[in-house]
DNA sequence: TTCAAATCTCACAATTTCTTCACAGAAATT
DNA sequence: AATTTCTGTGAAGAAATTGTGAGATTTGAA
């Protein structure tokens, strides 16, 4: 669950094979792609954490594929080149790669760049994406809520509502702290919005509900 | 030492004598002035962390102190609207008012509406706010109250009651004097209402429920 | 644009808290 | 002892706050 995702996209099932082999034996979890329409869904889908893309693949190549994704994700992206394959470095960075590799490559090579481009990618918040109170654990970056490891669809609202009582565990919080927290210091609405996203997270949360707990008079309390 | 120093500015010596009880039952640092000029002296030459100021005052009223204030410091502000006042929030914050307050207001909401400020203009002081007297203990903040390491769930009123009655604790506290502190300063209620409360709280502490004593004539006090 | 999901608002129901009152009982006063 | 004054307390209902469903509005994606 806390582990990072690597995307694969490439159009031979071998290396594709391969490569899972290695990164699943480092403890990251793994989607693959055969070609570049496969790879923008599954990007769209699953937010993976890393790409790994051939540059050589039918119908969209590499550098196509990069363009696409640069539209709308700023997820990191490393370049296999093809096998015997003349490698254009600078192509490939300036479209927005932030590393390449040639083939034939070995697993510690492979390793070493991955871990330089997600560190890169995340500087200084290794931990930080991820919030844990109880059952609960939510990762940020993602937008990915778990309730004692089974996975819960919040939207926004909900899951930025979650994680401010997260944040401030066994607190209570006014409607008014947690209005300034997630919609903003000037927001001009009500304050019984907060309850109706209580609710809907109380129902989504299912049978533990009662974790969020009324302060009469005062607000919410996530009490773990 | 640390403490934070706030200055009162009210032509009445009741309002005056009645936030300061409140103000260092808290801990602040309290500095009066009764009128403006005073005022602007005492910020001069004090530096005060936060500055109420009653809107209503003869010779120079609240908004010419602030447009005052406002040329040289940019020390936070709370106004207090006058009894019975219709208050004009929008004129106040535009001059540069950090929040208001209309009387009648209870100690709670006073504090409340002071730490917020305060906490906005500074937003490093993880300042703690329990009390504590005899075998009780109070969060302020998450409202929770201890009784000897059991916690009980109080009302709103009577965990402000039981806040006055332990900031005063061996003093006698008229039921007027409560009502002031916890309702505000000119309730229209009954004063036997505090008997009530006082009741229910006794009810709750259980076994130690005689340390509020009753002072036959005069009111309660928390004997620890 | 057009649709669906997300968000917001509102009204009313449900719940909790607060206040008042009346009367019994205790303490002081005569 | 009788009387007066004050306090304890249960209960009713007033008031305040929260829960919730439904519909309006906004947002975001295709």
């Amino acid at each position: 669950m806390n582990r990072q995702k690597i995307l694969i996209v490439d159009d031979e099932l071998n290396m594709r094979t391969l490569i899972r082999s290695f990164l699943t034996a480092e403890g990251y979890g793994v989607v693959e792609a055969s070609n570049g329409l496969d790879a923008l869904r599954l990007i769209e889908k699953t937010s993976p954490d890393l790409v790994l893309i051939d540059v050589m693949m039918p119908f969209m190549d590499g550098y196509a594929l990069v363009e696409e994704i640069r539209k709308t994700m700023d997820v990191p992206i490393i370049f296999l080149s093809a096998k015997g394959e003349e490698w254009d470095k600078v192509k490939g960075l300036k479209l927005g790669a932030d590393d390449y590799l040639s083939k034939p490559f070995n697993s510690a090579e492979l390793m070493a760049r991955i871990e330089t481009v997600l560190r890169r990618a995340n500087p200084a918040q290794p931990k930080s994406q991820w919030i844990k109170a109880g059952p609960f654990s939510l990762d940020q970056r993602n937008h990915s809520a778990y309730v004692a490891d089974r996975e819960i669809l919040l939207t926004m609202k909900e899951f930025q509502l979650l994680a401010v009582l997260m944040q401030h565990k066994n607190n209570v919080m006014s409607r008014g702290t947690l209005m300034e927290m997630v919609w903003g210091m000037d927001y001009g609405g009500t304050e019984r919005t907060v309850d109706t996203h209580i609710k809907t997270l109380r129902m989504k949360i299912g049978e533990k509900g009662t974790v969020i707990k009324t302060v009469w008079g005062i607000g919410y309390k996530l009490e773990v």
